[in-house]
RNA sequence: GCCGAUGUGGCGAAAUGGCAGACGCACCGGACUUAAAAUCCGUUGGGAUUCACCUCCCGUGCCGGUUCGAGUCCGGCCAUCGGCACCA
């Protein structure tokens, strides 16, 4: 790399003196209601990044493409009149820095402030906009102390079935508070990741491996903190609604949840007066139910499993405990399972049905325990093929014969169902659903596929929990011991066994003569649930955030009160949901205004490298902001970020490109800079007077309509195209209009924020009107008027296909239109021994002529 | 298997149902220069015809439909990418 090259214009010169004006004049600070300087006559708009994790490796140019969205339409909004909220911080808390910790000895807040003070030096050179007043770190306790105030909350809420809402627990009038709270402990089976030393959730696991470093995962049963984020299930189907979201990701969240409408039917076993409890979502298939299947694990088994077939239950049970998930779902392709011995019966029609156990039934899904109806079901069948069972077929399809209706899995019509005979499939359900409930062997009922949020970890590096322990009970403890920091250890190393490296802090350990502390934290995904938050009022050391400040920024009377929020596709489904789990709670208890926290979400795409690949230090082909802002500057590499194609595409980097944008900012540096003999920059040949003419007039107000549109709709790509026709416009003309710069240097500003500041104040030394910042101008307003053409060309079709183009005026009527077009030579040739059977006129637009 | 996104020149891409390829890259040609770089101007989807101008034909993954007119709308397929995956 040949940094020391003559630069195409002296970026490497004025770009960091711009970052310290802006950040000397705090030129990009805003106050909250109620401080100096704040204008509540203004709108407000809360633009958002999902923030970083402070790794150790430095920005790449994925960050910055999301940023540099974020940053035009914050200061594009800005120039719009707008009190703009655009901050930025850390997601501080986290493994990789507790493992470097592990590895070195070095303290993870050392480590971790180091990576913190490069992001921020990165992202500065880069010359965004944030407010850095602002700047918050998931790590700090003036954070953290709200992040545990806020565990607290649902440790003391339960949600009201009645009202569908979170209310205090004191509300709650049942016999046992520990039962409903939303954050409560459980002793359910969790993904134990010995590697790491500590338990993940679901939704970390990925093929049976932990998503972070690929190590293998097992089940086991150990006392975890829980938060009932399925109370809140449909809430957070229904409520997606309002939101501007890309329908995709509302679907990837819906499907997450997974709600299923269906049955709750209840089994007698043959014998005994237990019964069996499953879930359906096919109630119209029970008379086709021909067996039973538990999950391996449900604790049923224990009980009703034959003395004759124990042996064979035990080695079943103990394989599949033995096998990961990952053996699971590679095995899925053979169903395997063993018959416990015992009978249900068929509460519909009195039969008798084996009861086996597979572990093809998962535990955690429904009731653990299914009706395998075998003719209407793939894996009901498969496995009844497998092992000889009955296949009674209960549903017709349609057109089709009984026998050929074996294996349909469709809706059709009830057959050999007794009293649902002849019903299509939603009547009969409705109707077996009434025919349950008045029996009581069952009703209608909904299920999620969404599980309760495993939410501790045992690990150093994040969140203490706010809980001690007394006689095998759990109790907070007071708002006023918050933050409760972690104590200073010197080893990290996990214990090797399921207890939390805290435990080797004994005296922080013990919380009173009789009570020790909570040995977990919290996840790393704790902090970023609520950091929007407190960007509104960082510093806040009263509240999390104060109502005058929340109600400012988040509200605006929609659903969502943060106005943009970009980032990647990867937090679509974990990040998402849980925040706007913790923004209902908190919207249920009065602390927030709005039931949701992301009004509009953008996903950025992905950035590859050069060679199509997705960027990777293997494949050696990442792509360093540093290096290219040495080389191309700033400005360059937020106009390429930029200019490579849509924002939500994933799409290649190019240097080439990179190129092709720096000369354009060094097209626009000439337009008003010149070099002299001693190749020094002296300002060109430039005219205050000098008048546009028409086209010139056009291309000038094409573009500022253009320009504000695009950036509206996160055009950009269009946007940097039209200032470039706006370029190349004025390139030729000597002496250069100032009046057309101005509206140029204003346009590109929110892009190009240097390069058009450094010329704002140079053409400001010897011209009127550029007084102050070129950021801190107005927005300018388009005339329509000049955008139209008083003489347009019409293309003149025959037959759908262009013969001919005639020049004529703008307000050219139908008949003139017409013709025009017929007396057109070409016309004539091409419909010449045709009959015109057609003609189609668009005024202003086109003609075509039908001709046969 | 299910759900979703995408498919347009050599490349990144653009196009309220109305002139496909704006803008940029790359390539080629010209100007400037002793020369090169930089800069400025211009050409460039494919094919046929022509000395040339002109002109014509084909062309937005594939097949079909709606329409005076389809990259765009509808139906069916194919490919690539992403997510979910025994969810009863």
């Amino acid at each position: 790399m040949s940094s020391d090259r003559r630069k195409p214009f002296p970026f490497d010169v004025f770009e960091p003196q711009w970052q310290a004006y802006w950040e000397e004049n705090a030129t990009f600070r805003v106050a909250n209601p109620g401080e100096p300087g704040f204008d509540p006559s203004r709108p407000k708009y809360y633009v958002l990044d999902m923030f970083p994790y402070p790794s150790g490796a430095g920005l790449h140019v994925g960050h910055p493409e999301g940023y540099t969205a974020t940053d035009i339409i914050g200061r594009f909004k800005r120039m719009n009149g707008y009190n703009v909220l655009h901050p930025m911080g850390w997601d501080s808390f986290g493994l990789p820095a507790e493992q470097y910790a592990i590895k070195t000895g070095q303290h993870p807040a050392v480590t971790t402030a180091q990576n913190v003070a490069r992001f921020k030096a990165q992202l500065k050179k880069i010359g965004f906009g944030y407010d850095w007043s602002r700047e918050i770190a998931t790590s700090d306790p003036d954070y953290y102390q709200w992040t545990q105030w806020i565990f607290l909350k649902l440790y003391n809420t339960w949600f009201n079935p009645a009202t569908h809402k979170a209310e205090p627990i004191a509300t709650y009038t049942g016999p046992d508070p520990d039962h409903v709270r939303l954050a409560y402990v459980s002793e359910a089976p969790v993904n134990w990741c010995p590697e790491l030393g500590t338990v993940l959730a679901n939704e970390e696991v990925i093929d049976g491996k932990s998503e972070v470093g690929g190590f293998p995962v097992e089940r086991r049963p150990m006392r975890q903190w829980m938060l009932r984020i399925t109370a809140f299930a449909q809430r957070l189907i229904d409520e997606l609604e309002g939101l501007d979201w890309p329908t995709s990701i509302k679907l990837l969240q819906q499907n997450w949840i997974g709600r299923s409408e269906g049955a709750e039917v209840h089994f007698k076993l043959a014998d005994g007066e237990q019964q069996l409890t499953v879930f359906t979502t096919r109630p119209d298939t029970l008379f086709g139910a021909t067996y039973m299947v538990v999950a391996p694990e449900h604790r049923i088994v224990d009980q009703i499993t034959t003395e004759e077939q124990w042996p064979q239950v035990r080695e079943y049970r103990e394989k599949t405990a033995r096998k990961s998930d990952l053996e699971r779902t590679e095995l899925a392709k053979e169903k395997s399972g063993v018959f416990t011995g015992a009978y249900a019966i068929n509460p519909v029609n009195g039969e008798k049905i084996p009861i086996w156990v597979a572990d093809y039934v998962l535990l955690g899904y429904g009731t653990g325990a299914i009706m395998a109806v075998p003719a209407h079901d793939e894996r009901d069948f498969e496995f009844a093929t497998k092992f000889g069972l009955p296949i009674n077929v209960v549903v017709q399809a349609p057109g089709k014969s009984a026998e050929e209706s074996r294996g349909f899995c469709e809706h059709g019509t009830a057959i050999n169902s007794g009293f649902l005979d002849g019903l299509p499939t939603a009547e009969a359900k409705a109707k077996m659903g009434a025919w349950l409930e008045e029996r009581r062997l069952g009703k209608l009922s909904i299920n999620f596929k969404l599980r309760d949020w495993l939410f501790s970890r045992q690990r150093y590096w994040g969140e203490p929990f706010p809980i001690v322990w007394e006689n095998g009970q759990h109790r907070a403890i007071s708002e006023s011991e918050l933050p409760l920091t972690p104590p200073d250890l010197a080893d990290f190393k996990p214990t090797g066994t399921p207890e939390p490296p805290l435990s080797k802090a004994t005296d922080w350990v013990r919380y009173s003569e009789t009570a020790t502390r909570e040995l977990n934290t919290m996840p790393q995904w704790a902090g970023s649930c609520w950091y929007y938050l407190r960007y509104c009022d960082p510093t806040n050391r009263e509240r999390f955030v104060s109502e005058a400040a929340e109600r400012y920024w988040m509200g605006g009377g929609k659903p969502g009160g943060v106005d943009l929020y970009v980032g990647g596709t990867e937090h679509a489904v974990l990040h998402l949901l849980y925040a706007r789990f913790w923004h209902k709670v908190l919207f249920d208890l009065g602390y927030v205004s709005t039931p949701e926290p992301f009004q509009r979400l953008v996903n950025q795409g992905l950035i590859m490298g050069e060679d199509g690949q997705k960027m990777s230090k293997s494949r050696g082909n990442v792509v360093n902001p540093d290096d290219v802002i040495a080389e191309y500057g700033a400005d360059a590499l937020r106009l390429y970020e930029m200019f490579m194609g849509p924002l939500e595409q994933s799409k290649p980097w190019s240097m080439t490109g990179v190129e092709g944008v720096s000369r354009f900012l060094a097209r626009v540096w000439r337009l008003v800079m010149q070099e002299n003999q001693a190749g020094e920059w002296e300002m060109g040949p430039l005219s205050a007077e000098a008048a546009l003419d028409k086209s010139q007039l056009r291309v000038v107000h094409a573009t500022i309509k253009k320009v504000g549109e695009d950036i509206e709709a996160l055009s950009f790509n269009t946007a940097i195209a039209q200032m470039m026709v706006y370029v190349n416009t004025f390139t030729g003309i000597t002496p250069r209009p100032v009046t057309a710069l101005r509206t140029l240097l204003i346009l590109l500003n929110p892009f190009a924020p240097h390069l058009t500041e450094e010329l704002w104040m140079r053409l400001g030394s010897k011209f009127a009107g550029f007084e102050r910042l070129a950021a801190d101008q107005p927005w300018p307003k388009y005339d329509a008027a000049l955008l139209v053409e008083d003489e347009i060309e019409v293309p003149i079709q025959v037959n759908g296909k262009v013969r001919d183009r005639l020049v004529v005026s703008k307000d050219a009527d139908k008949s003139t239109l017409e013709a025009a077009a017929l007396a057109s030579p070409k016309v004539q040739e091409f419909t010449s021994g045709k009959e015109i059977k057609k003609i189609v006129v668009v005024p202003g637009k086109l003609v075509n002529i039908v001709a046969v």
